[in-house]
DNA sequence: TTGAAAGCGCTAACAG
DNA sequence: CTGTTAGCGCTTTCAA
């Protein structure tokens, strides 16, 4: 392996001077400089980063936590990732798969000075667990933090807005029974949109249905459960307001199959405004979700003092197509 | 920051001692491992990863370089990854939005110890200028590797027979007429379909039609460009077999909100299987991509001596659906 | 079974 | 402008 000093050696120079042509710090007569350089290229010298690192504390790399890798997770991976390459970082990818044990080995890096910060999706610990690790290098999450004693920045945005401009644009379009198909039980974003729903049933004095039985719907199997609670309705919803593209695709695909017609039969919505929604051709919700990947990656560059970047706000808009009138 | 000198300090015993417990080599007292232990507890201790690394020369941790982070390519990348995760690798993502610089400075982390191997899915630089890498640790890609000069390993698979699947199916339904869709002029994929298509031209008698319209469909764009030709067609063709489910599902949907029928006025064929061609429900040919992300993982591993794993056969299987007879 | 000591490759005072 | 020197935190002989 070519070491620092096989080059100061080959320039006739010290290690600390060709450190200095490497770091572009120090002083260095252009003459050494172009020697040393020259040397490098001779040897075709990489230096060892592990080295560097340990010298410096510091890595230049980002670790990224999820607990999967579906399609509106990598809608935020890719943009943060793009940003925090521009910024010269690169990105470790962590996927728990929901297990514990493998978040904290993540978040262990923190500590071993392998990550410089930490941008956690999806979280599968206890907040009491997670956040003493904020003492060895920022985290930012897309989690709603309650808590302000924690120090821990969010990109989190709260759905309840967008949700009320999914339901106020089909009740101008005549729809006036509605099935809300809900993610998490635990998450903010689910009671944010059931606020959202109560409130607009209020507003509209419509009687709300019963949540129960559209909650948790994470995963296929579930909302393949969903669409057989449904089918057993006897009076059928106007419209379904789905938590996900994800979601909504996967029923509006059912239905496809099955030659409901959408809207004039039902209206489907979506919740992301990803690619799918535009190929499978339904109305979503968008909320420049690649922007927050965009300012996960700025909000851990400025705690690190490599900013000042300015967040770009989030802004709610509903993107109608052919699943609703 | 807590070192290894702090644990031997705080347990009684030299910093050595420490290594062992930690590294469970060498012997240690079971009285000793058990204080040792305790004081790594105590003091939340946790490795530093560079100092390690600096002394071991290696990282476990893989890069996968790539020019883009599309479907195709997560398909792949998640598999790898999982595997990857089981054999106590973590991953690094490097994405180098085709500049062949970044390409360079992905390779060099090869070269600079910080990645012990690289899943090169999509490369930018010629092979000549990746060759060299290898002395510093192994590359597998997803590449055709002609020239066996190479020392790169691939886990490429021919399409030529999986085209083929595709084109007697269609054929045996009634299909006479085609269109192929192609992605790059310069890909081995291309010219093994292009091969396939030629082939079966001549078995069955029939005129090929002009590549060239249909040649480089890489992009969205593109697609829209080859739909174009298409419309401009006089005479249609029954059948359009395209390279990915990418390309197919942007025709499809296209397809789809101009009302054209499928199968009954044109029959459409993706490839790749991805998960979008069955939520879109359109045909296409399974090769277990995701084995294929798992063998380029075994094949580092075996590299490495870490195996030896077994490699998995990867076989075409025609999935039909709602988009051909 | 344990400790002392050397050194992985690099950077940053400090001195000149 | 350049070199000397110390040491980042860890592992691994070697010796005891």
């Amino acid at each position: 392996m070519v070491t620092i000093n096989d080059i100061a050696k080959q320039a006739g120079v010290s290690a600390a001077t060709v450190s200095r042509v490497i770091n572009n710090s120090g002083y260095v007569s252009a003459e050494t400089r172009q020697i040393v350089n020259r040397a490098i290229a001779d040897l075709n010298y990489v230096p060892n980063r592990h080295a560097q690192n340990l010298r410096r504390g510091a890595t230049r790399n980002f670790g990224i936590i999820t607990s999967s890798l579906e399609q509106p997770v990598l809608a935020r991976i890719e943009p943060f990732m793009q940003f925090a390459n521009d910024a010269n970082y690169t990105t470790t990818l962590f996927n728990t798969y929901r297990d514990p044990q493998r978040e904290i080995e993540a978040l262990d890096r923190l500590k071993s000075k392998e990550l410089d910060g930490i941008f956690l999706i999806y979280r599968t610990n206890e907040w009491s667990v997670i956040e003493p690790y904020t003492q060895f290098g920022p985290i930012v999450t897309l989690h709603n933090i309650q808590r302000d004693d924690l120090d821990i920045q969010s990109v989190f945005i709260d759905h309840y807005e967008g949700y009320k401009l999914i339901l106020e644009d089909l009740w101008q379009n005549g729809a006036r029974s509605f099935i809300n198909i809900l993610g998490s039980s635990r998450g903010a974003n689910t009671k944010r949109r059931i606020k959202a729903y109560f409130d607009f049933c209020e507003e509209h004095e419509i009687p709300p249905h019963d949540i129960q039985p559209f909650l948790d719907i994470t995963n296929w199997e579930r909302t393949l459960k969903a669409i057989n609670h449904l089918d057993e309705m006897t009076v059928k919803p106007d419209a379904i307001i789905t938590h996900s593209d994800q979601v909504a695709s996967f029923i509006i695909s059912q239905f496809r199959k099955r030659d409901i017609k959408m809207p004039e039969e039902i209206s489907v919505v979506g919740f992301d405004n990803l690619m799918i929604s535009d190929l499978m051709n339904f109305t979503s919700v968008d909320y420049s979700i690649k922007e927050q990947g965009r300012n996960a990656c700025r909000l851990l560059l400025n705690e690190l003092g490599a900013g000042p970047y300015e967040l770009m706000p989030l802004r709610f808009t509903l993107i109608k197509r052919g699943t609703t009138k």
